[in-house]
DNA sequence: TATAAATAGGATAGATTTGTCCGAAATAAA
DNA sequence: TTTATTTCGGACAAATCTATCCTATTTATA
């Protein structure tokens, strides 16, 4: 089960290591980052201009510059958000089978149950904020590597 | 949210087509499965081979072959071992954010609701046989395309 | 204005997954 | 025993995902 693509791996993990450090009013460079989330440099650079272009973190370029994020945007930023912008709509729909469309009066062999699992998915993503993740990272209830 | 892998859906669904035709005593190909459930016949084919080497369908070679499943195994048989045969354990473990090992005592952000979901995941692969799964396409209240 | 530092973004390479092709091996029936 | 049929299995091809490299562009500071 990939729950996730590695690239949202890295943007969610690269996400939080961002808030974390925002909070602290500290810019931080994708070498920072993928150093502290241990991901790919250039890879996360990538995924960190989707996020960018998201609305979701700032960039700053030039001397001094690199990755931040607003600090009111840390409490209302959503787990669910992050994935959205990197992998798109696919946890929202489509069939866990592969039929074309996953519909109700026409449903897959796993389509109840597998819709209660992708629910739950979903709350969970909805209800996740940056800031609890961030704090969880600070206080070393989580961690970001190994 | 790729839940399962493109071979992993193939070999869900010709198993539930093969145990539906086994419980009528038809022996069916490559060929007409891969019509029946809207997959690619090659690449469904080595899916069946996969499935043939892990016991949990039987084929016959030479003319008047195919593949069926033996009865006694249509209820018997859970999800989990179709999905074991062709994606391994990956369901059961690794971290949800890529983390080298998922641990209670050094958990990644996402690791306490990650774990629910998969659990929920688990119990519903474990607890769905073919025979239900077969019952539910004979009786038209499910489908296996389109 | 010149320079150094930093992100943006296109091109490309590698790895994995998905999918195809074809000959070999096995089997039932003529 | 021959033939037609069918799965098996290896080699290969295409597509997608992951990852790297290099140059352009932007910006703060001297
Ligand atoms: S139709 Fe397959 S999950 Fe809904
Ligand atoms: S440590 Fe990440 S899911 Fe358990």
């Amino acid at each position: 089960m990939q729950m996730f693509s590695k690239a949202c791996e890295y943007g969610i993990k690269a996400a939080i290591y961002i808030a974390v450090n925002s909070s602290e009013n500290k810019r931080v460079s994708p070498k920072e980052i993928s150093e502290k989330i241990d991901s790919p440099q250039a890879f996360t650079a990538k995924i960190l201009q989707a996020l960018v272009r998201h609305n979701i973190i700032i960039s700053v370029r030039g001397a001094y510059g690199g990755f931040e994020i607003d600090k009111t945007k840390i409490e209302t930023t959503k787990l669910s958000q992050i994935v959205y912008a990197i992998d798109g709509d696919s946890i929202y729909n489509g069939c866990g089978l592969g039929l074309h469309t996953c519909d109700e009066n026409h449903p897959c062999p796993v389509h109840d149950k597998f819709k209660l699992v992708r629910e739950e998915l979903r709350d969970m993503l909805d209800n996740t904020t940056l800031e609890r993740l961030a704090l969880e990272i600070k206080s070393g209830v989580s961690f970001l590597k190994t």
